[in-house]
DNA sequence: GGGCAGGTGTTAATATTTTGGCACCCCCAC
DNA sequence: GTGGGGGTGCCAAAATATTAACACCTGCCC
């Protein structure tokens, strides 16, 4: 399986750029690169990206469309996963309590709400 | 600012070692690494890590041990909202709902519980 | 004292990453 | 049909990252 953890630093900062967006053109990745490059550098580095097997293009009228291999879902599993192994020491409850913590004027009413649910939902999953 | 977002592959894997473990040796580090190189060529990067300040080391008797300069605490921060930018679409709610699904039966009762305090601590403050 | 184990510093070769130039192609407007 | 804009593919140079060799130092044990 192929792991974030073995992209290189460019590599890295496409991929993020096409998961963000979800899919983009070369003209958006460059777009998002800090110290840009040329155009011409950043298409073949999507093309290299293409032929390690990471991303796949579709045909988008005159241009190519990049889009992840590794579903969105799965990616940011993987990438979670890692975070709390390396700076949470594997607990997730840590993570959510900091999560809170950056986020706390910037969540709503609502949102705070669904999140209760949900955790009384594991709760009673759980017994 | 020295962001992780421009650490070279290797670099990253060994940050991420050492965050992982707090501080570290050399040999702990190699552990770590996968596909891991020489005891030399490791304690190579950590000195260039540290010259790049991102780490500084402590003597711990005849050896060295290496520390962040960035404070797990802070380093953790920023990881997280990098990763919520890139993979929830800046949405912490989201991210928090994915966490709580990946460790659903991992998370005892107990952890659930003061999750829900902390979440109306948020919402009692934020009125 | 000699030799070994386990550290460190420095340095240069090697491998990989990253870059951009160039040729070609297609479509459209003039 | 000619020219320009905006794509693509391929490729080799340049820059960076990665590796490991070597020299040296210290403490310990025989």
């Amino acid at each position: 399986m192929s792991e974030a953890q073995d992209l290189s630093r460019r590599e890295r900062q496409i991929m993020d750029s096409v998961y963000r967006r979800g899919k983009a053109t070369a003209a958006e990745v460059m777009a998002d690169l800090p110290e840009a490059p040329s155009y011409s550098a950043v298409r073949t580095m999507l093309r290299l990206l293409e032929e390690k097997g990471h991303l796949r293009h579709e045909q988008d009228g005159p241009r190519y469309v990049y889009v992840p291999m590794v579903a969105r879902e799965n990616a940011r599993v993987n990438a979670l996963k890692h975070l709390v192994s390396t700076f949470f020491n594997g607990s997730a409850e840590q993570a959510m309590a900091a999560l809170l913590e950056i986020s706390d004027s910037n969540l709503s009413d609502d949102q705070l709400g669904r999140l209760q649910q949900l955790i009384e939902d594991a709760r009673t999953e759980g017994r």
